[in-house]
DNA sequence: ACAACCTTGACACGGTAGTGCTAAGGTTTC
DNA sequence: GAAACCTTAGCACTACCGTGTCAAGGTTGT
């Protein structure tokens, strides 16, 4: 049976046992199961979460941050949908005619309406 | 003075005044300013603002999340190094001897001194 | 000039994240 | 076989996020 108990582990890692625990639910760091349960943490685990501490510290994170950030890691989709919302800072959206967007000058109100128009449903109140 | 008003804005989009000032606070989407400080939202921020929805419903995202993603997106720094956090999985670190790396065989106690040793301060109790 | 907007600032309140602690029960070590 | 660990599950409490609402005051449109 090598590798640190979860006390062990928490002792070297600044970390409590209960949160090493929240962070394993979370996903972010896991270790390998003894034959009857126990957590073992090897020098990988440990050193991970002892950067994870230091990246949370240093730029003032969430552990939900991380979370999020392994998300956006995995999932392809979610990363390409949230750069791309991203970088389209003052950019024309891509699926809206170029062409006249709106008429920019008329009556406010006919603009509100146009406005509604373009978005197709919707709290339709 | 053209743009739609905040109320007006909110009405088109889905999102409620109050929180279209949270979202500008929050840094995600910002409109200009009529002379006497009015928010003057035009097409590019009303799409920006219902895709936002889309993205948030889509994925199941929170506000914090994008907050969080501009961050990454912004801070070359911080990407990096969440990055390099994430690429790490059951991998070396890099800063460190591969020669023993803590001679994974000794007795516990002295396995727990080492990686105490290994990592310099923090914690000294 | 009055109604109907807008501004910022603040209080309030439910929901979730982060964290400790306890309980009930299995494991390891002496 | 008792002491000192570990496991999961749960309660509790603080802090912050998301959101509505209200107050005091400026702006706009008729």
């Amino acid at each position: 049976m090598d590798g640190l108990t979860i006390a062990e582990a928490a002792a070297t890692t600044g970390w409590s046992a209960r949160m090493l625990r929240y962070i394993e639910d979370a996903g972010l760091v896991a270790s390998r199961r003894s034959s009857s349960g126990y957590r073992l943490y090897g020098p990988e685990e440990l050193q991970r979460l002892r950067t994870l501490r230091e990246l949370l510290e240093k730029y003032g994170l969430a552990l939900s941050d991380m979370g999020f950030a392994r998300r956006l890691h995995h999932d392809e989709a979610l990363r390409a949908a949230v750069d791309e919302w991203l970088a389209a800072s003052p950019r024309r959206p891509t699926h809206v005619e170029p062409a006249d967007w709106l008429g920019w000058e008329q009556d406010k109100h006919e603009r509100l309406l146009a406005a509604v128009y373009a978005n197709n449903e919707e709290h339709t109140a």
